[in-house]
DNA sequence: CCGAATATGTGAACACTGTCAACATTTATG
DNA sequence: CATAAATGTTGACAGTGTTCACATATTCGG
């Protein structure tokens, strides 16, 4: 029943999820630590109990940022209801883990920022299960599916990774050219993987 | 021959000058307007004789960025010599843009990151040449030359901006994942997209 | 169960930043 | 030439990350 308690009790986690829902609203470079400890109730010095720095804080985020952004990954994957052979199911999901990237994008453009904002501090050791690991497990997928030849397996993930990311930051960036609409670009560019990786 | 007039002169162009060696080196997000007047041997506040902000400023030099970038992919396409037919010159050039692309941001990261910073302020209207055009234009010389079918015409420049700009990022960005060495990732890429659009 | 070690939070400071208002000086203009 | 405009300076303000000395709560060995 007390007010204030000396002590929050857990503001690590309080400050992840302070720090996740800001970045989403308002960018990651607008993230300050005394405006986290300020919605908190707590002083700005109280952060440093628990990240050395604000960059570490920031390294955190992002690390959060792309597990969130795998996991949109592996639940588009899982969604793709296919009763065709191993084959097709295989560039099925392929696809599906394709436009589950550049829709995560459009739809948590701040979130998708975080998670390649470069941070001077490295992202911790154990960075799993990554966005890259999804893709290359799907490519294996389409190779022993020979839905793609075998020979592609090394360029298909890096191919199919940049379109994806490429056509992600373009969209969230706001640097689409002036006078060029399009209807859907995303549809257009995934198609466009399977075909250079077939 | 006096030591310090009171009037730089060209204040304006040298804050340019300066502002882009820095990013060069340092990043645009390092880049302080106290830094840029200390080196200039001016007071912080000269600079908002020229800018009224720093957003603005950083906006500028953002927009320089593409222009360099514009002038790289320009002159890559120009450097291309080849003796064949128009059909198989267009792809040549095609494919130098889009390496030229990739190895403009290796070869000046920080630029290129500062090229495509998402910035407040809005980019001035007239921010030709830039890089989109080249790329476009490229693809319109595929078309007549019957290098691609002419039903790729609209879809094939967001399938090469895609491809180069995020292969661009990936590698600048050093989010390069973990036990993935890649010999020739431009290559593949590059290939790739030339089969995407074919 | 108690006292000490440890973990966690506070407050006041420091250097730094972007920005602005008032003032100074140089240049341009009628 | 006088006056207006352009350009630079000084000093301030609020806000930031960070640190240090101190306060309080929790945990743990005896």
């Amino acid at each position: 029943m007390s007010e204030k308690p000396y002590h929050h009790g857990a503001l690590e986690a309080a400050l992840m999820d302070a720090a996740l829902d800001f970045v989403q609203t308002s960018g990651i470079e607008a993230l300050t630590l005394r405006d986290l400890a300020r919605t908190l109730g707590v002083s700005p010095s109280a952060v440093y109990r628990h990240f050395p720095s604000r960059d570490h804080l920031v390294s955190r985020v992002s690390q959060a940022a792309r597990e969130s952004l795998a996991d949109a990954l592996l639940e588009a994957r899982n969604a793709v209801i296919s009763n065709g052979r191993a084959k097709r199911r295989s560039v099925e999901r392929f696809e599906a883990i394709g436009r589950a990237y550049v829709v995560f994008a459009t739809q948590h453009p701040s979130l998708f920022a975080a998670a390649f904002a470069l941070c001077d501090v490295p992202p911790a050791a154990e960075d799993n299960p990554s966005a890259w690991s999804v893709l290359v497990d799907s490519v294996e997928e389409m190779v022993v599916s020979q839905a793609i030849p075998a020979s592609r397996r090394a360029d298909a993930p890096i191919i199919a990774w940049a379109g994806v990311h490429g056509l992600a930051n373009i969209l969230t960036a706001s640097i689409w050219p002036k006078g060029y609409a399009f209807d859907n670009e995303i549809d257009a560019v995934v198609t466009g993987i399977s075909r250079a990786i077939s």
